[in-house]
DNA sequence: GACTCTAGAGTGAACGTTCACATGCTGCAA
DNA sequence: TTGCAGCATGTGAACGTTCACTCTAGAGTC
């Protein structure tokens, strides 16, 4: 690897400014400028004239001295909690597909929970002057990110929490109506003690998901509070809190995991322990991943469709940004349909 | 969703600007400047005083604006080319990891093919006035690749080609040395009939993955070109090309697969058409995914750090950006290992 | 012929910073 | 007292755009 550390230097390449268009076309900068902004009151022939200095110059309009006047960037802010994970490439190729065909882009952080519970992020992102900012999933503080919200100047959506904060539009599954449909279908091919593997992300703020599946239970079976074990969403984690969670609730005959990721580690846990899925054990994940359909025996799971959803928030962004109105804190809530495969 | 268009407005709050501090402190913008930027001659009550004033007004630089006149924006530019998978996923947050902890912020944005061949989008990152760009995988034309790094301005960075572009820094897996293991490997446990599962994301530019597998085969087993199908790297295609693959060539013993993915298509497809894996065939995938643990059995795979090249791919960004020079063309090979499990 | 109107184009200021230079002040040596 | 160095701070310009005006020339109207 021969870093030949040569006395090239930064060769600092001028890129051609609206200035250099103008004169070399000989007009001033605000033809040009209007040119770009395809006005209408610009002389058939000055226009060619500009464009063709456009084309030959291979000038490009410096974005950072638009937004800075215009107060637009033409750029979204993405604050993601964990980037490792097939969700948010589904979730960020879903937003990228929609705003790019609007010619914005995209802005990428991690939500830093730190020092200031993630503000400091959020902030942060709107000293680069996005025009808007999505989170997800969202495990801000609830009243912390809805002062956010009122004072950033912009609107802020979260996916993944199906909560209503004010400001803030929220697009999520129906959580209940899902619910309600997992444990009807775990009743109905017999199960009767339904045990819950959840993520750990939300420790202090129960997940709408935890909730509503802990409702739905405890109305269908009249049970107490069900098992439940947390932990991170990986397979290897979930395959030993499946273990924990069966080993202590031997009459376990069901579990409903937080995602496909960690049923795929409590199907793993199954299979380690000897129990047949599905006759002594179900298992059901949320999301319905590629790699669900390849299990043995194949996932049932709630479908969820990430990349739409995604799409949806920057949507809503956009709308947003066109009328200039601040959100209206509405609750977007998608329809939940359950793909019902081999192991219930 | 009662979206209530109140009289509200984009109530246009106005973010404290230098100045604000400035006058509220008493002092100059340049000497805020100066306290921003940590400037030693400072006068060490003239500094807490507009700290304070900085504090009270919650005031945060505007990053255009100074990007504007330094010249340096703290942002990259990344360009992938599918979003939708697991290797983004790791990739971004390889990325963002690093970094984040040098105050770099990321722009993603996909590789449009469309009408340049991608050069487009990546003119397009320039206008964001990013310090430096990756692109994950590289499929833009080399030649053309090779001229907009000479005159971007900025260092250029692309990962997963492992080959040799001037101005280009690359860094990928050691693709001969990778199939020299796995060749090496199948043919110890006594497979003779190697089959290749690809990707056709690369249908012109054949991928040094497929050029370093075949010259492996051909060498090893004397064989001709080994019986090859590319599809998209999905499970459902993989799965539907890897039938047509042992239909075609029923006396193939092992299938290695472009990665994990497409793997995991393969061992579906074995399971269907009856065949024991590994007895009847072996499979090997590229990347390691955390799902290529839990098939049945699980999957033997070439480890490959995503996470790990992407941090790199950024220090070598921060390092062009720290001492100005340009990316001196260098190409950076990961180290092969092989995990060896179940499917060999 | 004087007036108004309009299409087309240009000018100065502003956006929020930093940079290069200028200024005023203090202290110290000559 | 003078000169000079050095510290602390301020000022004008610049970064590359767009916005709100202004200006000019020609056409149309009375």
């Amino acid at each position: 690897m021969g870093s030949q550390t040569g006395v090239t230097r930064s060769s600092e390449i001028r890129r051609p400014t609206i200035v250099d268009v103008a004169e070399l076309a000989g007009v001033s900068r605000q033809t040009v400028s209007r040119v770009l902004a395809e006005h209408p009151r610009v002389a058939e022939d000055t226009r060619r004239r500009v464009q063709d200095v456009i084309a030959e110059l291979a000038y490009r309009p410096n974005r950072m001295a638009r937004a800075l006047v215009t107060k637009t960037s033409l750029s979204f802010g993405i604050a993601s909690v964990d980037m490792r994970n097939l969700h948010f490439a589904e979730t960020c190729s879903g937003m990228q597909a929609v705003a790019r065909e609007r010619g914005y882009h995209l802005v990428i952080t991690e939500l830093d929970l730190a020092d200031d519970g993630g503000i400091g992020t959020l902030e942060t992102l709107l000293t680069l002057g996005v025009d808007g900012i999505v989170i997800f999933p969202n495990i801000v503080d609830d009243a912390e990110l809805e002062t956010f919200a009122e004072r950033c100047g912009c609107p802020v959506v979260m996916i993944g929490r199906a909560k209503r904060i004010p400001g803030v539009v929220s697009i999520a599954l129906d959580e209940v109506g899902a619910a309600a449909i997992i444990v009807d279908h775990l009743l109905a091919i017999g199960k009767r003690h339904i045990g819950l593997l959840m993520n750990e992300m939300f420790p202090r703020i129960p997940h709408e998901r935890y909730l509503a599946l802990r409702q739905a239970i405890e109305t269908a079976l009249g049970e107490d509070t069900p098992p439940t074990e947390a932990n991170k969403p990986t397979i290897a984690e979930s395959k030993a809190a499946a273990t924990r969670l069966i080993t202590a609730h031997p009459d376990v005959d069901a579990i409903v995991a937080f995602n496909d990721t960690v049923a795929m580690g409590a199907l793993a846990a199954c299979r380690r322990l000897g129990l047949r899925v599905p006759r002594d054990i179900s298992v059901v994940g949320y999301d319905g991943i590629p790699y669900g359909a390849v299990t043995v025996p194949p996932l049932t799971t709630m479908l969820q469709d990430s990349f739409g959803m995604a799409g949806a928030a920057i949507r809503a962004l956009l709308e947003c940004a066109r009328n200039g109105s601040p959100p209206s804190g509405e609750v977007q809530l998608w329809k939940p349909e359950l793909l019902k495969r081999g192991t219930t």
